[in-house]
Order: C-alpha cells, then sequence, then structure tokens
DNA sequence: GCCTCGCGTTGATCTAGATCAATGCGCTTG
DNA sequence: CAAGCGCATTGATCTAGATCAACGCGAGGC
C-alpha cells in the first residue's frame, strides 16, 4: 500500500492475500493461490496509477512470473489479440467481485462460510483461521463458533 | 432475469435499478442514473451469455441509446480503440465493485448510508426509501432509525 | 528444560440490526 | 366521498455476531 503497482504476477507456487487498513484494522480481501486465481495485482493501481490502497503479502513462500506494466501497456494498447486478454482479464474480476457483493447482500456468516470452503477448498488449510474470518466479514471468535454448525 | 443480455444501454433520463432474487427475498444491486454510471448492462450475462441472474427494472420513465451486442462485438472484437473502450469499461466497473466490497467489510450500516448519499446524492430522492435499504443490505426499519443520527 | 508468542477456543455480556405488529399518511380508484 | 394500497415510521422483542476476558496449546527460542 501507499505505492504505484507496476507489475502483474503470476503464481506458480504459494499463497498471497490481498488486505487493507482502516482505523487501525486490517481486512481481509481476497486470496490468490497456486490453485487457482493465479494472477495477482493490485489491479486498481494498476489501471488508474494511483497509489495502491492495499497490501499483498505472501503467506507461504511463493514464486511468480513478474510481468512489468512497462512490458504490458505497449501490448495491451498496440495488439487486438493482448488487448483482448486483458480486457477478458478485467471482466473476469468484475465478475468475481459482483458474486462477492451479492454473497453479502443475500447471505448469512455461515453461508458465506460455506460458499468459501467450496470456492477455495484448500485454502482454509493453508491459512490461519483468523484471515479467513476476516475474509468473511466477521471475528475470528465468530468464526470460531460457526464452524460448530458445520 | 433469465434471458441472456444483448444489449448494453446508456441512460440520457432516468433511473435504473440492478436487482436479484433469493429466497423469495429482492436485493438491489445497484442503481444506474442519468447523472452518473450512464452505461448499463447486464454485464455478466453480456459478456459469458448466460442468461442473467439479474433485474433490471426502471423506477422512472427512462430514455435511453440502446446498443446491440452484435453491433458492439465485431467492434470490440475488430478494432483496437473500441477494445481499449470496452477494457477501460470493465476496469471501472470493476473498481466500482471494489469499492463496494471495502464498504462492506469496513463500514457500519451508518457509515455506508453516509457514503451513499455521498456516492448518489440525487438518488436518495428518487427512489423509494426501500431500495436504498436493500442497496445497503438491511431492512426498511433499520435504515428509518438510522436516519435519526444523520 | 522453561518462557513466550501466536493462535484458536470458550464463556459472559453487549449491541446493531432483524422481525413482527401496529399506526399513519398520501395517492389513486371507484 | 370512502376504500384500499404502497410506503414510512414507531414500538416491542429477538438474535447474530461483536466485544472483552480467560484459558489452552503447540512451536520456537533461550
Amino acid at each position: 500500500a501507499g505505492e504505484v503497482c507496476e507489475h502483474l504476477l503470476f503464481i506458480h507456487r504459494g499463497l498471497l492475500r490481498y488486505a487493507f487498513l482502516a482505523e487501525g484494522e486490517e481486512h481481509t480481501k481476497d486470496f490468490a493461490v497456486d490453485t487457482s486465481n493465479r494472477f495477482c495485482t493490485a489491479f486498481t493501481s494498476l489501471v488508474t496509477g494511483r497509489p495502491s490502497e492495499i497490501d499483498i503479502d505472501a503467506l507461504e513462500d511463493t514464486e511468480v512470473s513478474c510481468w512489468p506494466m512497462s512490458y504490458l501497456q505497449p501490448l495491451w494498447d498496440g495488439s487486438l489479440p493482448w488487448q483482448t486478454w486483458a480486457r477478458r482479464m478485467a471482466q473476469g474480476m468484475y465478475i468475481r467481485k459482483e458474486q462477492r457483493e451479492i454473497t453479502f447482500l443475500r447471505d448469512s456468516a455461515l453461508e458465506r462460510y460455506r460458499r468459501f470452503l467450496r470456492e477455495f477448498p484448500e485454502v482454509v488449510e493453508r491459512v490461519p483461521q483468523h484471515y479467513v474470518a476476516s475474509y468473511l466479514g466477521i471475528t475470528p471468535e465468530a468464526l470460531s463458533r460457526l464452524k460448530r454448525n458445520l
């Protein structure tokens, strides 16, 4: 956070977490894992050129390929297939966020946890549980109690 | 909802609402107004070609230009400037959804209402209040009480 | 070995917001 | 005009999840 994001990462191995800080609280926005979501970047900063408000940290030793934006931007702006690729990436990211919006409007914390287990079946074993709680928008204590009902 | 979205709309006058149905409850995802967000479409359906899960309904008499996808797709796929335009649109939509994600993780209902007033200052006077409540993820009763504390 | 630290759990209490039910009030329609 | 409807408000009660505090327990580090 604070820097302008200049890179697009592709995750070969490991696990990253997107977070942001607000009034001393840290909130988990998303995970990026080697088993899915293999691209990782502070997208908003990347495309606006403004400093990122989110932190990205590695929860495991992580191996990535790193694409500098200075390399990608000319491809995106100069070549139709790459432009299409970039558009599709943005579309896919939108669709994921829309799902998350729907989940916040429609589901209880328990239901959100069940969906999380379905979307990231392996992540739950690889990250400290309080990060999962934070991703769901609840406290660690609440998640601990939720698990008793499934 | 149920149909594949084939159009991108540009709103000249009026006000639309995005909603979805879940277990008999209707939830409001977003508003599209003639004073901002002037494009409107069931984006996920538009780009995936799958039937839309969301409804779009007009809360006022609304005047739009209607761009059929059969017209846009060849532009997007065949022309760099149009492709760039489409990519930028997808990026912008992502950024808006990210803001909404952050708001659900970080803010109380009261704070979300304050932000809503800032983002859509005029909408609050143009739509029934229970739609605003639904957009915020709370009940109409709760919103009615919230307003007493600002 | 012991000590600490990070993390999860558990218990007791508190609170934001949900739920249910009643009231009021402007608009439309007969 | 009255009747009915959609919507906002208000009150009483309930509940999911927050908060605060205590405890446990395994993994390092000394």
